[in-house]
DNA sequence: TTGCTAACCGGAACGTCATTCCGTATAGTT
DNA sequence: AACTATACGGAATGACGTTCCGGTTAGCAA
């Protein structure tokens, strides 16, 4: 197995410095596997992906030596991207708006993730961290989001992170019939939900 | 497409009776790939199913056109003879114990199929009808020991069939670090829960 | 600026697989 | 027993993932 290959996902420190182009190339993958995995699925064509970001295929291997690889990072960079607007929104709106935009983007991202969300529960194991990762970025970004929310007064203060993420996820899997309008307002009702014993910090009513 | 091929999985009519060794062979093909299914998962080559089956894989694809094609049998045949088993236990056992040991082999069957679960939600419209058929084969064979056991008193009789298929199915989804006697205990509990309001035939209480 | 070299690039080459095609064999019938 | 519609097997085809390697270049030192 590859060790000293760029981990990309993981921002941090890297082992020696990349080079340049090497790094612009890591982009234009990154971005044109973003761009067919959301038109043709995970499974389309290496190649297409190679073509698109103007790169030859042993250009793609060489930083992603498993097709697993590609997948990962394109899903921990839309993650990662996702959790970071939450600061950003927060900074530029009062926070009950800035739950809302973000719970929007939210969707949005699992929207362009349906494709993604088959592998990630194919069982096979190089997808086993990848839901974990889910819930240890967007939790948090979720949490300070309603934390605020909640301290304006805008919220109830009695629904975790975690269990809203999950919520909206399991709203946004269309069932049979029903298109995303279904989605949508059913995550606005949970949301109302949200408002309905704003200012009571603690304790769940019965 | 082929029109004229036989349809397995929808036991009726045939178009033209089938000759001897042609439905020799697909007999042996699906019990070939509903073993190298679970072995090898869904993605298993053909090939070796065909091998498996002792046959050539031109006879595969003359039976079933395209790989999904073989995965929507085997899925329909496994459904068919879990629903079947429900005739089977009522006239064997009493009410209880019936729906009891339907359970265990409803949650067998979906052990079995973990690798299709896979396929079924990756949104390939090949297989859009499996989880109608499901429900329609399902629903009804559980319905109907489960009305058994609520008439003799030995269950609830407020709890529907489609929601208990989906309950159980969903406890059965192995979460990280639980294994399935996890599941089997969390499945218990929810039986013990049906025979809680026994006696008590229509209306819930608060 | 020039020269050097480790790191990087592109795409041909290889192996695996799904799917198609067609000459041969045979079940069922007359 | 002969006939023919039907079915069989497996070679051939084409598409992909993945590997390999000769040529190119970024980054650095003099």
């Amino acid at each position: 197995m590859a060790e000293n290959t760029a981990e990309p996902g993981a921002p941090g420190h890297a082992p020696r410095r990349l080079r340049a182009d090497a790094q612009r190339n890591i982009d234009s993958l990154l971005e044109a596997a973003k761009a067919v995995f959301g038109t043709a699925g995970v499974d389309a064509p290496v190649k297409e992906i190679a073509d698109r970001a103007g790169v030859g295929v042993g250009t793609l291997y060489r930083h992603f030596p498993q097709r697993s690889d590609l997948v990962k990072a394109v899903f921990q960079r839309e993650v990662d991207a996702c959790a970071d607007e939450a600061a950003a929104l927060a900074a530029a709106h009062g926070p009950e708006r800035a739950l809302e935009k973000w719970l929007d983007r939210y969707v949005e991202f699992l929207a362009t993730k349906r494709g993604l969300a088959a592998a990630l529960h194919s069982g096979d194991p190089a997808f086993d961290a990848l839901p974990g990762y889910f819930l240890q970025r967007l939790g948090p970004a979720l949490g300070s989001l309603l934390d605020a929310a909640a301290a304006a007064g805008a919220i109830r203060g009695d629904v975790g992170a975690e269990d809203l993420l999950y919520a909206v996820s399991t709203l946004c899997r269309p069932v049979s019939g029903k298109g995303p309008a279904y989605s949508r307002r059913m995550i606005a009702l949970l949301v109302d939900g949200l408002r309905y014993g704003a200012g009571r910090p603690r304790s769940a009513s019965a």
